[in-house]
DNA sequence: TGACAGCTACGAAGTCCTTCGTAGATAATG
DNA sequence: CATTATCTACGAAGGACTTCGTAGCTGTCA
């Protein structure tokens, strides 16, 4: 069994996730620059410090600028925070959440073919 | 357009709320009762006085023992949630929200069903 | 009536999250 | 070499969340 996230991630640490899983390995700066938000340069450096205690990224500690990169990837977050959703407030039925996931946002006749494609591609594979 | 909660609850208010959702208006004691908390009595109390506030609850006030219930519907909350989780985590991609959730957990083959029943629903609906 | 049980209100502690300011080290630049 | 820019580390403030203890009120019951 491919290892979990042991905690969800905050959302402040989500948005800097996010900004590692689009760009890859990254500095601060990097990070800081892509979010717009230069300016909160030490914020962002505080929160990648902490994250890198908790274990939700790891830093190449090259001697002058530390590189930063997601420990996780993004799909397996993804999912440990959808499971999270599913646990907490849908009883843990996957079709309730889908329910909701598709009234909740008017979604395109594209995605839903690709949703139902998805279904078929399940079909075989479960028991 | 119907309204909407305006943040999201916390992990112990949305504990309490599925509490209310499940029994319908309840005593702070009913509610710490079915949580199997009774010994936290003045904690319930003091989330459910917070979230009166916050207008997650009403109560009506009898003079000896208040009795709250939800404001928001259960799928009301649940679609805000899981809008939520999609703009935050799945770029507003309800199809890989999807993905995920079934990957996440072991589908039935029925709650697959049903899912496909959802979709074929829909398929009039869209445009 | 007096003790007790059950209720609400409230304050305060402890934790986590986010932000920012400052300090110290080191590289770059003139 | 001196100044400036850039980096890390760190502490502290402020806010939100959760928990608990205490106080005060009001019925109940022997």
């Amino acid at each position: 069994m491919a290892p979990r996230p042991s905690k969800k991630p905050t959302d402040a640490e989500l948005a800097i996730l996010r900004v590692l899983w689009a760009r890859g390995p990254s500095t601060v700066r990097e990070v800081a620059r892509e979010m717009g938000r230069e300016n909160a340069y030490t914020t962002i450096l505080k929160l990648l410090q902490i994250m890198t205690e908790k274990r939700l990224v790891r830093r190449d500690e090259s001697p002058r600028t530390h590189v930063y990169e997601a420990v996780w990837t993004e799909g397996r977050t993804q999912q440990h925070l959808v499971t999270d959703l599913l646990e907490r407030v849908f009883d843990g039925s996957a079709s309730k959440l889908v329910v909701q996931a598709l009234a909740a946002k008017k979604t395109s006749r594209k995605e839903l073919a690709e949703i139902r494609k998805l279904l078929d591609q399940q079909r075989g594979g479960r028991r």
